[in-house]
DNA sequence: ACCCTTTTTCAACAAGCGTTGAAATGGACT
DNA sequence: AGTCCATTTCAACGCTTGTTGAAAAAGGGT
């Protein structure tokens, strides 16, 4: 059980600061110091800033793309040779990030966070997101058609952009719901985030795509 | 018809930078340069740069907050002595925001984008969306417990949570849907987006708050 | 025409920014 | 011990930032 090389030390603190505060609410100084490391050392393994955004964003994508994934296959494998319930489908898209939470690492949660940061910003979520997971969420639509036989592309994208804004704020554990419910909810909880988005999109799918 | 102020130059620059950009990626030069004055005129006006943001975030807020619960009102009083379903709720929620699209004003799309910036911040979001907007909210989520009797807070608070996360994206514009729909979507068109959110999240409700 | 107040600009400040070239350190191999 | 290369620090650069005090301009009342 090695410790963590100052590079990747830097990541870690990229990534817990560019969540709370974007990329240009926090300066390269506030990330050396949070890592223990002078200024010089993050343009040194990253370059300019910008790349080192970039690498933060990129570093835990393929793991969670590929967890879901294997997700989504593992219930078109048990369901076969039908396709799986819409219920399944969600299922699949989200619980791989609850199990990131249960790791002792907090670094997942700062990731999603930022994942939060970049899909609502004018400015950033075009092209980062649609770079790194559009892959995946076409995948996932592809599955849910299986499911809603006869829904429109129209309908299908929509259902999924609620889906995703949903998700989004999960994401972003703004503890707005906390205060709201004085208590009774935590936008912690993932699971229990995950427990009431799942029934919750998959009537809203079924209602908006299914053929009467 | 008299041209807007300077002051309100100031305020309609801010609204839309701060929208696209979020608080630390504009500089007040930015602002003074869109708004066609000098960069201390801004701070005669509004003092600290974060007055100003706070200025432009609650410019707004007053009206929408009117008119969504005029809306409310609405439906309450045509449906009375009964309560008004969950769409008719969902609706009065969401279609006064349309309205101000209509509107030729542009400021109002900006700042339904800043909205979605500050709801979605963990640094932000908490105190800055409380103070306007939670009053507004609790309105609504009791008209729907009225709606569906029977229902526990925990699962009103997570389906208004998914309610607004939807919402949230709508506002932020981000045009992701554009290039994953393949243009058969426009995060441009609130209406379309409307049409889909409504059924959807009222189904959603009520699978997850409804008795069987 | 004068005064008073509000609005607007000008000029400048200290502080902090991202970035860089050169120096120092450390480890691996001979 | 000595060489080489990757890593890390040091020190400094040119530039931009938010903010401010004083000057200038504009407007209204008499």
């Amino acid at each position: 059980m090695s410790q963590p090389t100052k590079r990747d030390r830097i990541l870690d603190a990229a990534e817990a600061l560019f969540a709370e505060r974007g990329y240009d609410g926090v300066t390269l100084r506030q990330i050396a110091s949070e890592a223990g490391v002078d200024v010089a050392l993050a343009s040194y393994h990253f370059g300019k800033k910008l790349d080192l955004f970039n690498a933060v964003f990129e570093r835990r994508a393929e793991a969670l793309n590929r967890s879901r994934l294997e997700a989504l296959r593992n219930v078109q494998r048990e369901s076969a040779p039908a396709f799986p319930t819409v219920e399944q489908i969600i299922e699949a898209f989200l619980r791989p990030l609850e199990l990131t939470q249960e790791n002792a690492d907090p670094g997942w949660r700062h990731y999603l966070a930022l994942i939060a940061y970049v899909n609502n910003s004018t400015y950033w979520g075009k092209q980062m997101m649609s770079k790194l997971f559009d892959d995946l969420v076409q995948e996932f639509i592809a599955a849910l058609r299986g499911a809603l036989p006869g829904a429109s592309d129209e309908n299908l994208y929509w259902c999924y952009h609620n889906l995703s804004g949903a998700l989004t704020l999960t994401f972003a554990q703004t503890e707005r719901i906390d205060t709201l419910s004085k208590g009774k909810c935590l936008s912690s909880d993932f699971q229990a985030a995950y427990d009431h988005m799942i029934p919750f999109v998959a009537a809203g799918f079924r209602q908006v795509c299914q053929k009467n």
